[in-house]
DNA sequence: TCCTTTTTTGCAACATCGTTGCATTTATCA
DNA sequence: TGATAAATGCAACGATGTTGCAAAAAAGGA
């Protein structure tokens, strides 16, 4: 089914306030992932400590969670059907485009299998991809999107 | 050859001052990826400026490289010989130990070769492993390391 | 060794990012 | 519509990282 900004609310039994209504409306929209600061200058002027609140709430159920792009600054892509409020399931790729600055999830780049060396239990993986993405290859110089 | 912090700082046309001497002895020593935080609680009460900037001018010189380990936080390994002024290589994976907090460079394990979508054009890649490292698998729960 | 030059440091001040406590406001539901 | 539990907004704070500038230190030659 389609899941839309007060059906996501309403199966985590979130109240639907307006900067939550606002979020996820982004996210959904947006295909990439954003950071705080990104949504915070795309949204309509939130409460900073607000939106931070916001964010953590929706990681903890399983509504948003974190991606690791390689830039070291932490974005939210809207989970999967997958994900809730008890785990976390992100076992895709993501593309950081370093020209427009967008992070994209490559839902159909599954995790690598990786040989670990002996004595390492691995539990979860990221593999971040940097490079141009389509929009801005044949483009030349694009300005840095704001999202 | 082996690397001593005096011959890497000659190599690199960088003068030997007290702080650079210690980040390389402490990153050759240990052969973990280090953060900021981690060399400054495991130096001589160093000023915190002077820290940032020493890491700057190595990034720049070629002599450490940022690792990406998924935690966001961004750590410090020495660069293996192929990496100068001009270039970074850093094709392995690393490993990040949620016990004990330590990040692995796993050298031996090289990026992995990706079918990106067409469009997308890849320049770099890193490959963020989470788990428990040999040390911490059969010593149930131990201190989170300062290192 | 000392002197000069250039690099590096250390300090003050500032910017950004993120968190906590608490009183006020708002969404929800009876 | 009113009660109540949840969510917001504000003040204050802590951690992280940066810049400008004067003082100190390293390097190399006399």
């Amino acid at each position: 089914m389609k899941q839309t900004p007060t059906s996501i609310l309403t199966n985590s039994n979130l109240r639907k306030t307006p900067i939550r209504l606002q979020v996820l409306q982004l996210l959904l929209r947006e295909e990439t992932a954003l950071s705080s600061q990104q949504l915070e200058s795309n949204l309509h002027k939130p409460d900073r400590i607000t939106l931070y609140r916001t964010l953590r709430t929706f990681e903890q159920k399983g509504i948003v969670h974190q991606v690791v792009d390689g830039t070291n600054n932490p974005k939210y892509a809207l989970c999967l059907n997958a994900c809730n409020e008890h785990q976390h399931l992100d076992q895709h790729a993501h593309f950081h485009c370093v020209q427009c600055g967008k992070t994209i999830c490559l839902t159909e780049v599954s995790q690598p299998s990786i040989h670990t060396p002996a004595g390492f239990v691995v539990q979860s993986s990221h593999l971040a991809l940097q490079g141009f993405c389509p929009d801005c290859i044949f483009k030349g110089k694009k300005k840095k999107s704001t999202l």
